[in-house]
DNA sequence: CTTTTCAAAGAACACTGTTCACCACGCGAG
DNA sequence: CTCGCGTGGTGAACAGTGTTCTTTGAAAAG
């Protein structure tokens, strides 16, 4: 990182040049700030704990973050560090976004509660831009009309977003509430939905076996693919229009995902 | 409510039966949380805030609410006070779709930064469950199988949240610096990506006009057709499926949404 | 009438984000 | 070498926060 040579004890010009204690800096505290997220959680990150853990006074952080929220925000970009989507590829988008969407999920598992600070961040930092420029380009190539094009990115992340929270939730109820397993909570829940009066609800009653999850990531899965299949039906749309209008001047293997050799299986 | 009877001067015994002062309850908590909250937001919704709305010590409110979390539980369940879901009906299941989608926004917009708080929620308090029987009915009679029709409802309101708290997130942003309006903000949005250079981001520059949605519930509405065409190609799946099995022993038309009359065009 | 009971009050505790006067120390100027 | 100077860390302070504990007052019970 720095090509600083060893000092030599007679070279005075250099002596404490490089200070004993690292100078701090915004990347420091972000550094520090997850440290105390991943032990403490998103409640109990402060100033004060961030501080702690530098070993510095609170005041000290001012100088380099000038609000928490400014340190969320730094927390945030983080986020999209050396995220590199792969070109997009007319012939498997399917596949593409259904990654690109575990890559975020992924991420924001990360580290704990980091989906809270997700939701904070503003969307249209300059960080972003170029997983959004990819993404964008994806859908476009997918087939997509141009207004679905342009949200479908922001669609998915919202949902992306949501998911990750709510599944945070879960987890801080999980640990504050007696620490029982997932397999454990889910059981019982299953067994509350089967307990329902079935009279007033016979259907919940009926699909108690599908009312959760069966694995950490098949809820997950199956809402990609849903957001997926309704994005190839506008795919196709754009695709007969087209072809019906113009007779057929766009490639026909580059719109209209349904049939593709991408096409997942279940889970 | 009460079947109390006036009282009349001379019977001591009911002399201030009824006092002068309402007495607290959760209930009345509630309220004067709800009034904070559309005032203040939810940053500064703080216990002493809601004591001081109701012109009461802070303390007092621990009497009858926990703690702030359970006012946050308690303010959750009145979301869902006078919340009817239309019968399921086959013909029709995707705009009843699209409607409850709609309603739950409307609810969550209701308030100032009440998506904030229903995410926090516990999703399966028995007073969401007749809803969630409406809902996990209307999924079935809409065709979907059984382990899409146990989660498309989850999956569904964990967008509709996600969605009205990043709305929250833009409404607070757009308060609290220089108070610009909504199509103003969406104009220097729009500039933004159209500026960008075009080398790095062709993409985003081409689709500079739709990357913000044009109207208030626009990408909402397309968020949710998105959702509902997904669904019900897994219905046409499941009835192609029971269609080549057995011979059509399920009513044709009670599966598959595809060229229903209910599909809504562009709008 | 007295006694019991229980909701409301008030003060206190241990925190929070943020600001501000102070001060030490490494640097360049002289 | 000495002298200001300014950057950046310090500690105290301010105005809040959620929550708890003890005290009080007034209504209900006997």
């Amino acid at each position: 990182m720095s090509d600083e040579l060893p000092a030599l004890p007679w070279d005075r010009s250099r002596r404490r040049a490089v200070p004993a204690r690292i100078p701090l800096s915004a990347e420091r505290i972000v550094d520090a700030a997850y440290t105390v997220l991943d032990r403490e959680g998103f409640e109990k990150l402060s100033m004060r704990q961030v501080a702690a853990e530098l070993g510095v006074a609170v005041s000290a952080l001012y100088t380099h973050v000038s609000s928490k929220d400014e340190l969320f925000e730094l927390m945030y970009i983080r986020l999209f560090k050396d995220w590199d989507l792969p070109d997009p590829d007319p012939a498997h988008w399917r596949r593409q976004v259904a990654d690109f969407a575990r890559g975020g999920l992924a991420r924001l598992r990360k580290h704990r509660d980091l989906a809270r600070i997700s939701m904070i961040g503003v969307p249209f930092s300059p960080e972003v831009l170029p997983q959004m420029e990819q993404l964008v380009t994806l859908f476009r190539v997918a087939g997509l009309p141009d207004r679905v094009a342009g949200a479908a990115g922001d669609i998915l992340s919202t949902f992306i977003d949501g998911y990750a929270f709510e599944e945070n939730m879960w987890e801080n109820r999980r640990r504050e509430s007696a620490e029982i397993s997932w397999p454990e909570m889910r059981a019982s829940l299953q067994q509350f939905f089967a307990d329902l009066p079935s009279d007033r609800f016979p259907n919940l009653v009926a699909l108690a076996d599908h009312m959760l999850p069966s694995s950490e990531d098949e809820r997950f899965e199956l809402a990609v693919e849903i957001i997926i299949r309704g994005l190839a039906s506008f795919a196709e749309e754009a695709a007969e229009e087209a072809g019906g209008r113009s007779g057929g001047s766009a490639d026909p293997g580059t719109a209209g995902g349904r049939g593709e050799p991408d096409r997942p299986g279940d889970g």
